[in-house]
DNA sequence: ATCCGAATCAAACATATGTTTTAAACAAAC
DNA sequence: GTTTGTTTAAAACATATGTTTGATTCGGAT
């Protein structure tokens, strides 16, 4: 069977892609490291931007749709806290983190690269596959944070996002351990220790 | 004077560096966007490499070396609150992201880019810049949050560089409005108001 | 006016890139 | 055993890359 090559390229690439992003690795790069021929990518991907496609499309939509499928759950059941949508939110990010490390350490990085490097073409996946967490989310927060306006609440939302993929970036300042840890459960109480109360915060007095 | 193809040089790389990234970003673009030469790279700089350490540095120390000012004002006068030790780690940040984004809007992509795209070499230069700030700040919030050890300030101070990173990188996912209001001032009382109890939040107990 | 170093230019260099091609190897079905 | 469709292989393709060269232009000091 084919499938074999198809996951040693992605296999490859995913590591390459974390490790140098994906405009500085070389189709040849990626073939040599999974040991297959150089065409093998455009045979079986058609492309290198569709090989990229497919490798993030299969890290991200099982994180978004267990988000989801949380969500629903704490939705379906009694009265949520904060901390409960947050968690819904945040646990699968962490789930993944952790299986992607233990794949390869360097992996994690692989979903922070790309909502940098991302061009034009990228960020329509981005909206694609974010549009619906967004809206889903932005509801739940609304219901537990009934003293934030939308926009406040989207606002805060998006510096979790931002500690999130800082978690995943991994810090490279020398001498500094991960933001993740090697527990992951202790990560989502660390997480949920600081961004809890950073949600719930009041608006400040504007003074006008 | 050959100033003025340097500058147009730096103006070009700068813009293409935050919208496509290094990698993908060639020498022909940027001189053709400068309107110079395609030697003039080599020339003035050496080499494409040694462009974006002369680009970072120029941006990064400024902001660097206020940092350190304002925590040097905020030590020699009385006792500091969190905000205050908050408010001079991010002030900095803003100033730049402000006069970033005058230049042009998707200037400010270029801070967020260099620390994702970053490869091994970029890590030197990274600790070299921010070592010296990461001590003193991590000091600084050692006496005012002395309910905390150091791990977990350098932990919590981390999740505020993610929210920072996030802030330059903007938002791409379309139907969003970027973290980086109009109003600087605005942004950094936001900024506090969420940043401040998510760094001064009790450690969560420990059920063991 | 002349000279000299610095700066610019067009062109070429050597190499790396993503992709395509053509043929061979393989596996399964008849 | 032959045939059929799929997968792999080596080589070549066309182009893009960062860099260097050598001639030319420019500006200010002698």
């Amino acid at each position: 069977m084919s499938q074999q090559t198809r996951n040693q390229i992605i296999r490859a690439a995913e590591v390459l892609f974390a490790r140098k992003g994906y405009a500085a690795t070389s189709v040849r790069e990626i073939t040599e490291a999974a040991g297959v021929n150089i065409a093998a990518v455009n045979y079986h991907f058609g492309s290198k931007e569709n090989l990229l496609i497919e490798i993030l499309d299969r890290v991200v939509s099982p994180v978004n749709a267990e988000r989801l499928k949380l969500l629903d759950e704490l939705e379906a059941q009694d009265t949520p806290s904060v901390e409960d949508v947050l968690s819904a939110f945040l646990f699968p990010d962490l789930r993944i983190l952790d299986e992607l490390r233990r794949r390869d350490p360097e992996l994690p990085r692989f979903v922070s690269r790309m909502y940098s490097e991302g061009s034009e073409f990228m960020s329509r996946v981005k909206g694609h596959q974010f549009g619906e967490i967004q809206d889903r989310f932005l509801a739940a927060f609304g219901n537990v944070l009934p003293h934030l306006n939308r926009e406040e609440i989207e606002w805060r939302l998006h510096c979790v996002v931002g500690i999130v993929l800082y978690l995943f970036a991994g810090v490279d300042v020398p001498g500094v351990g991960s933001l993740a840890g090697p527990d992951p459960e202790r990560t989502l109480t660390r997480l949920l220790n600081v961004s809890s109360p950073m949600m719930s915060a009041p608006l400040p007095v504007r003074e006008d």
